[in-house]
RNA sequence: GUGGGUGUAGCUCAGUUGGUUAGAGUACUAGAUUGUGGUUCUAGGUGUCGCCGGUUCAACUCCGGUCAUCCACCCCA
């Protein structure tokens, strides 16, 4: 029986013609990387379960994709244990790899495994997909291309600084018009601990985050629902309520957290951050952003999250400072910080808003028909010399009807035809002819080899 | 994990209160045009109507289940 064949859920194949989208995108923005003087790696696609368990939060572990040991996986596990409903339990026995959920862990954990040969600061970026067991809807898939720039060993906020300059520059690159969304999650830690509840931060953040969308009332529910206390909820409501530009929003917040150290760290680095940006004339908006609470528990520092101005789709980049990611891994006090660039998410906004560039230039400069075995045989010899030209050349490969291959060259958009046929062979001029003007010419070699090279 | 929409030709979709032979556009192939594409005209369809079951004399149509897909929530790039 036939079987209709199909992909799994939230993967997608790519024409030749995303392709060419693709790569500008990826190309783009490895430029600016490139520029900023960070150097690339690569790390698998799988990494071992121990490695990434535990680094995204409960959410994240769930939605990692993890593959079945080889060879027969049960052999560790008794009958009660596949019985029992300790799905966790049961996953470390079988499964010890996963595919990798983001490029930053799989980075900490080679920054560890290779310190003795890196200099620090390390600058390095990463462009590979990676797997999230998500449910796919719009702006999200099971496959997606990151695009991570992280420095690691340094302390210095003009990583900061850096970073949102490579924000501003592949989006006016790529022509999407984005806002910059900054924060630091020390001034969240330090909001928790002025209302007394430190150990709720990530419910608090999630909360503040989504104040927005669902409105104060709906916030304040769901904080009581998590189990925060009325008098924290009550703390709370200043902050929540804070409105305005940077000038007032920031003395009222360092009132609010003027007993709080971490909380008054976290305004100072970002200050200096900011500070820094007004001088930097950005061709993107970037704003202060206290609702923004970026979900991935590793974040210490600042936080940053970009969005699409003309569009509604998630963040197109993400990121923030780790200062203990590598500790994890035995390797303590190193800092880092970093950004992803979601290349799937971009694709989408530049096709929605027609943003992408014509692509013309990536087909064959001029195709040859192809009229039978002695012209093929020519048409072969004089291919070898356009092409040493570097002029992109092909040869219908059949020996088909005329119709069919200037077809062929059209639909491929292929701005010129060769013809020889007995004529041709004979005199050696060559039919020339062009497909946007519809007109036609006899050249020899040398004058086709010029022509082409013109219409660069 | 929760809720909703949609599954009919390669693609985009019509299809009447259930009724006999399942439709359009587009794409594709051939011809008009034996060495000339994009326009035009003509001809060309073996579609498990997503799958399984139920109701009925009769189901693409109604009901139940299931799968796929899209959207929203959650979370994220």
């Amino acid at each position: 029986m036939i079987q209709k064949p199909s992909i799994p859920k939230g993967t997608r194949d790519f024409s030749p013609k995303q392709m060419i989208r693709r790569n500008y995108i990826f190309d783009s923005i490895r430029a600016v990387f490139q520029k900023y003087g960070y150097l690339p790696i690569d790390t698998p696609a799988m990494e071992n379960l121990t490695t990434l368990m535990g680094k995204y939060g409960e959410e994240g572990d769930r939605l990692i994709f993890k593959i079945l040991n080889s060879g027969d996986f049960l052999k560790k596990t008794e009958t009660a244990d596949l019985q029992s409903s300790d799905l966790n339990k049961l996953t470390t026995m079988i499964c010890e790899k996963g595919l990798r959920y983001d490029l930053t862990v799989p980075f900490a954990r080679y920054v560890v495994q290779n310190k003795n040969d890196i200099t620090f600061p390390f600058k390095r970026y990463q462009i590979q997909p990676v797997w999230r067991a998500d449910k796919p809807q719009k702006g999200r898939y099971r496959e997606f291309y990151q695009c991570d720039v992280d420095v690691i060993g340094s302390n210095s906020l003009i990583n900061e600084v850096e970073l949102v300059l490579i924000i501003d520059e592949v989006f006016e690159k790529l022509g999407i018009e984005t806002i910059i969304k900054i924060s630091n999650r020390k001034i969240l830690t330090g909001i928790a601990e002025i209302i007394g509840e430190p150990g709720k931060i990530i419910d608090i953040t999630v909360a503040i985050d989504k104040l927005e969308k669902i409105g104060l009332e709906k916030v304040n529910e769901e904080l009581a629902q998590k189990g925060l206390s009325e008098q924290a909820i009550e703390k709370l409501q200043p902050i929540l309520n804070l409105k305005g530009i940077l000038r007032v929003k920031f003395p009222k917040l360092q009132e609010i957290l003027a007993d709080s150290k971490i909380g008054m760290q976290g305004i100072e680095e970002l200050m200096s951050v900011l500070i820094h940006l007004k001088e930097l004339n950005l061709k993107n908006k970037w704003s202060f952003d206290l609702t923004l609470a970026r979900g991935l528990d590793y974040y210490t520092g600042a936080i940053i999250e970009v969005v699409a101005k003309d569009m509604v789709m998630g963040s197109l980049c993400g990121g923030g400072r780790y200062d203990d990611l590598t500790g994890i891994f035995g390797l303590p006090d190193i800092s880092g910080v970093g950004i992803s660039f979601g290349a799937d998410r971009i694709y989408d906004v530049l096709n929605e808003l027609n943003l992408f560039p014509e692509d013309s230039s990536l087909t064959s400069k001029v195709m040859f028909v192809n009229f039978g075995k002695e012209e093929e045989k020519l048409c072969l010899k004089l291919i070898k010399e356009i092409r040493k030209a570097g002029i992109s050349t092909e040869l219908y490969p059949d020996h088909a009807k005329m119709k069919k291959q200037m077809k062929y060259a059209d639909q491929k958009s292929i701005p010129n035809v060769v013809l020889i046929g007995e004529e041709e062979m004979k005199s050696e001029m060559y039919t020339l002819k062009n497909m946007i003007t519809g007109e036609q010419q006899k050249v020899n070699l040398e004058e086709l080899i010029s022509i082409l090279s013109k219409h660069n």
